[in-house]
RNA sequence: CGGGGUGUAGCGCAGCCUGGUUAGCGCGCCUGCCUUGGGAGCAGGAGGUCACCAGUUCGAAUCUGGUCACCCCGACCA
């Protein structure tokens, strides 16, 4: 491709409107542009890079054994009520009523229509275990579309679904997906994170999800800095720590109520009587499946609901309302404490292990100073039932944790058999008998592909691409376009690495070199190799890799050849370390 | 959905408070000269319903009211 007939539209300046890196230097180099709120036109390099992640993503998905197909964005609704995700989806689905006041949705997601094909075309055993996948858009009516390509209300996904007759088989699907997903993301280069993610129905491992660990992440990991535990932040344990406190002092004074008209919140309460926000505590108040329950807290933990379900074993936890906590407890929020509570409660860990709290007294503008855990109240019922921070402990190995933003660039799922079920997708097994279809979805964003390559990748000149999904992968960067000798060995050079498969762009654009070099830095081609008079001169043409400080000079003669030997070479370096990491995980048990 | 911010040329901004020539500046774009290894210089030029609607006024980018859009923080995110 020649720069003269291609669009590139740089911009010198960043938008005002972008924040994130990704966002700021896709719209700088030329690859996107915005049309509306999280929707965007991917301008020819922007498409290309699109293009090569998802030729990788199908490329694993086939050699993984799960077969393309292409599913209607647009759906009935009707499907969507039988599943139940009519009214759990809520606002995300977007709806649209055609002529004739036919209702019908944008598919953020395939279960349904899946579903649906599944219980059409699988009736026997001997049709499972099968995987089938598309690479398509999804539509999403995101209340708050963000950070340029990261979150969008419509974007490109890979989703594949697996069915199998039974858990067994599932987990080899599963299994199977996870490989090919790390083999993904080893190709493309990302520097990603496994994480055990909350994961329904199913439970224990039944869920991973893929992050790039990047300032502009929209969530949270929290990993172990001595063993490979990693998880999401609303999934993650904490490790118990050793040696705390766990016998109440009983010869401590009696608690003493004090007076805190108004102090409502955590730190009111704290600062009014000058204690620390991690000596207080904090007593939220749920209802699980419809009945009033306690859960004690210290005062700066934050309470991760799904450890409270699983603890109280609850299918639903909403939080009370002020009417419902005035009737349990006789207080309003903001008072309330642990000491003679009436509705059953459950403790958090970091709060039973302290020696004395501040905690609210069940009465209007009166807190209770000196309360021991265990004397005061009883310690019967206590859990992990917040949300891991850094600096806690590892629940394996008990070092301590860090936490990270990350963004999600993939997400595996054991589903079971929520839709199978609601949508009657059965089969019959050797016996005859009839038996729900055993599911499993796997999503990749092949938008985030790109938005983490450039988070992961990019220094202050611009992008910086994997090879394998730079846009093209060499730049001919000819100097002085109007010298017959230099466009001649452009041309030649053009000539036989297109003839050799390459992708190759050339800057024949009549601009000052320094123009030319921010250009191509900009939008991050690998290989950059200039081809000037001054070089000519001496017979040699100069090549730069992106990601390196320093260029050397190759002679012309040769010059086709040594270039796709570099090309060759960094291709057998990123193969050597994709194949390390397969023979790595082969040992390690995945799910 | 709550809070905050911004809408003036393709991009980045000034002007608005205190209404009044033809709405400016930098980058980019066009023409010419000159220059040519890290976003050169000079000269000339094109490009604007000042987000939209309504109002106040002799007169509105500027004041008032409304609407819309976009961005940020939060809530939300199978």
């Amino acid at each position: 491709m020649r720069w003269s007939i291609a669009l590139i539209p740089t911009l010198k300046e960043p938008p005002a409107d972008a924040v994130a890196p990704s966002h700021i230097l896709l719209l700088r180099a030329g690859m996107i542009r915005q049309l509306g709120a999280g929707a965007y036109t991917y301008l020819p390099l922007g498409l290309r890079v699109l293009h090569k992640a998802s030729q990788i993503v199908r490329q694993e998905m086939d050699a993984a054994g799960a077969i393309e197909l292409l599913m209607p964005a647009l759906q009935p609704i009707e499907i969507w009520k039988e599943s139940g995700r009519y009214e759990t989806y809520g606002d995300l689905l977007m709806k649209l009523t055609l002529s004739g006041g036919h209702q019908m949705c944008l598919g953020p997601t395939h279960e349904e229509v899946m579903t649906d094909l599944a219980r059409d075309l699988i009736n026997s055993y001997k049709q499972l275990p099968i995987t089938m996948y598309q690479i398509q858009t999804k539509f999403r009516d995101e209340p708050r579309p963000r950070f340029g390509i990261v979150r969008t209300r419509e974007f490109v996904m890979k989703d594949a679904y697996s069915f199998d007759a039974d858990v067994a088989q599932l987990g080899k699907s599963y299994d199977a997906m996870y490989e090919a997903y790390c083999r993904i993301y080893d190709r493309c280069g990302l520097p990603y994170v496994i994480v055990e993610a909350e994961s329904g129905p199913i439970g224990g491992d039944a869920s991973h999800e893929f992050m790039v660990p990047c300032s502009t992440g929209e969530d949270r990991v929290i990993q172990c800095t001595a063993c490979d535990y990693a998880a999401n932040q609303e999934r993650a344990e904490i490790g118990a720590r050793l040696a705390l406190a766990t016998k109440p002092d009983l010869t401590a004074p009696p608690f003493q109520a004090v007076d805190t008209p108004g102090k409502r919140t955590i730190r009111d309460v704290c600062g009014f009587l000058k204690v620390e926000e991690s000596t207080s505590g904090k007593l939220l108040v749920y209802l699980g499946d419809g009945k009033p329950v306690a859960v004690l807290l210290r005062g700066d933990h934050e309470a991760n609901e799904a450890k409270v379900r699983r603890a109280i074993g609850v299918a639903t936890l909403v939080p009370a309302d002020p009417e419902t906590i005035q009737k349990a407890t006789g207080a309003p929020m903001g008072f309330l404490g642990p000491v003679n509570i009436k509705i059953p409660m459950v403790i958090d860990r970091a709060i039973a292990a302290l020696a004395t709290v501040v905690v609210g007294g069940n009465a209007v503008d009166v807190h209770l100073k000196g309360v021991v855990p265990g004397r005061d109240f009883p310690l019967d019922r206590v859990f992990d039932l917040r949300n891991a921070e850094a600096g806690d402990p590892c629940p394996r190995c008990g070092t301590t944790m860090v936490s990270r933003a990350a963004l999600e660039i993939g997400h595996v799922f054991k589903l079971g058999t929520k839709y199978s079920k609601a949508m009657g997708a059965t089969y019959l097994d050797e016996k005859g008998v009839e038996i729900p279809i055993i599911m499993g979805c796997y999503g990749i964003g092949i938008n985030r592909i790109m938005a983490a390559a450039i988070e992961a990748g990019h220094d202050d000149n611009g992008i910086i691409w994997p090879l394998s999904l730079a846009p093209y992968q060499v730049s001919l960067i000819p100097l002085q376009v109007n010298k017959a000798e230099v466009m001649d060995l452009t041309r030649k050079l053009e000539q036989e690495l297109e003839a050799a498969g390459v992708d190759v762009l050339t800057d024949d654009r009549d601009q000052r070199p320094g123009v030319k070099f921010k250009d191509v830095d900009l939008i991050g081609i690998s290989l950059r190799v200039v081809i000037g008079e001054r070089g000519l001169k001496d017979g040699s043409v100069e090549i730069k890799w992106r990601h390196e400080a320093a260029a050397r000079n190759l002679p012309m003669a040769t010059a086709t050849q040594a270039i796709l030997a570099e090309l060759a070479e960094a291709k057998a370096t990123h193969d050597a370390y994709c194949r390390e990491r397969i023979s790595a995980r082969s040992g390690a048990a995945t799910s």
